[in-house]
DNA sequence: CGGCTTGCATACTGACCAGTATCCGGATAC
DNA sequence: GTATCCGGATACTGGTCAGTATGCAAGCCG
């Protein structure tokens, strides 16, 4: 019973041992500083192992970018099918989902990380650019969804608004990054106001 | 008077050119991919010029850093001396400083390349800080003034508001540079919004 | 004018790194 | 049980780059 893997799922186990140290050592080094070795080493393997799973660096991003990406949108389609936050505000979508940026320094790091290399790699970006447009439809979606629950006619469509949540959350995780001193409840109080200048909008004309 | 430049002034004029270049390559291609080669072939010179007007790569960036922010903090006390727009709202003081920001897509990438050197360079971010604290004093002083000049009393700090709306600068700095289809006023409506909800969370309790 | 200074050029070094070629040993298939 | 396959290890290549050493010519000072 020492060895029960077959290779197929000895080959899988590799691949995520591996992604998962992409995850650390991209994180901590930066995609161009840290090398190939760096990355198999930290998983106990050697870029033998790193070339039979990926054919290249930029593979690697890329499928970096896919399973961070499935996971935020999964993770926000259970907020959206879930029923604990039906009754409150629309925020917590947005909350919610940077509640994984909160905390989560090491996706911070890398979001940078891959906003700088996309914005240099058009393919890159393109990619990137296509799953953060899912990710924020779906929350779009799931706003005016709780809005329309709620009888609240939104002043301005619900994608600008999920742009804005979307941007705040970026420009929030940057001030992390840069500053210990960043209150904790930053973007729980922009998202107050700006929520509260939505209400205060819909009464006032435009 | 084909030479009419004493030394000084000729290593000044130099380094001033090598700066610009500097900007320029190190926002087109990163901090870690343009190659001190790079730079100075740009600005016509080689390596030897760089080492006699810089110390090291890193040393180039503090300076680049210092210049920035110079002509950053600049702008925001001549917006604050000016006269012009102060019967405007008190975001004038943000949108003009994220002017800066929006159509300056060089200035954009070089924030970016410095805010993820920054989080691996803890002197480096330390100034970056600094800086950015110093700025952001600036712009939180003007909003306080201006709201007492319009009896304004805001419901939370100045400093904060001041770093919320950085925290949006930036945030939709990335979006733009992420995605081609940003709305032109993304920042100008973030701002209008927050800023009608801090007019409302003055008129209700909190 | 002549020796000294120095800003910049050139050539070089040591280190690093993505990607390739080749090989090995154990799992797989028959 | 033997031949095959293949995931991963090892060794190597070509290229890049920060930083250094040295040279030179034009400016500086007496």
């Amino acid at each position: 019973m020492t060895t029960r893997l077959t290779r197929k799922e000895q080959q899988a186990r590799t691949r995520s041992a591996l992604l998962q140290s992409a995850t650390r050592v991209l994180a901590e080094k930066g995609l161009h500083r840290a090398s190939i070795d760096d990355i198999t080493s930290d998983a106990g393997f050697t870029k033998g192992a790193f070339y039979a799973n990926f054919k290249s660096k930029e593979e690697l991003f890329l499928v970096m970018l896919d399973e961070h990406f499935a996971e935020r949108l999964a993770a926000v389609e259970r907020l959206a099918s879930g029923e604990e936050a039906l009754a409150q505000r629309a925020a917590r979508a947005g909350q919610d989902f940077t509640d994984a940026l909160r905390g989560n320094e090491e996706w911070c790091r890398l979001f940078l990380e891959f906003t700088s290399h996309a914005t240099r790699h058009d393919g890159f970006r393109k990619e990137f650019k296509a799953r953060t447009d899912a990710l924020r439809g779906q929350i779009a979606a799931i706003y005016s969804q709780r809005a329309a629950e709620v009888g609240f006619e939104p002043p301005i469509s619900p994608e600008l608004i999920a742009r804005m949540v979307f941007s705040m959350a970026h420009g929030v995780a940057i001030d992390q990054l840069l500053d210990d001193e960043t209150p904790e409840d930053l973007f729980g109080s922009m998202l107050l106001l700006v929520f509260a200048g939505l209400a205060g909008e819909q009464a006032g004309a435009a």
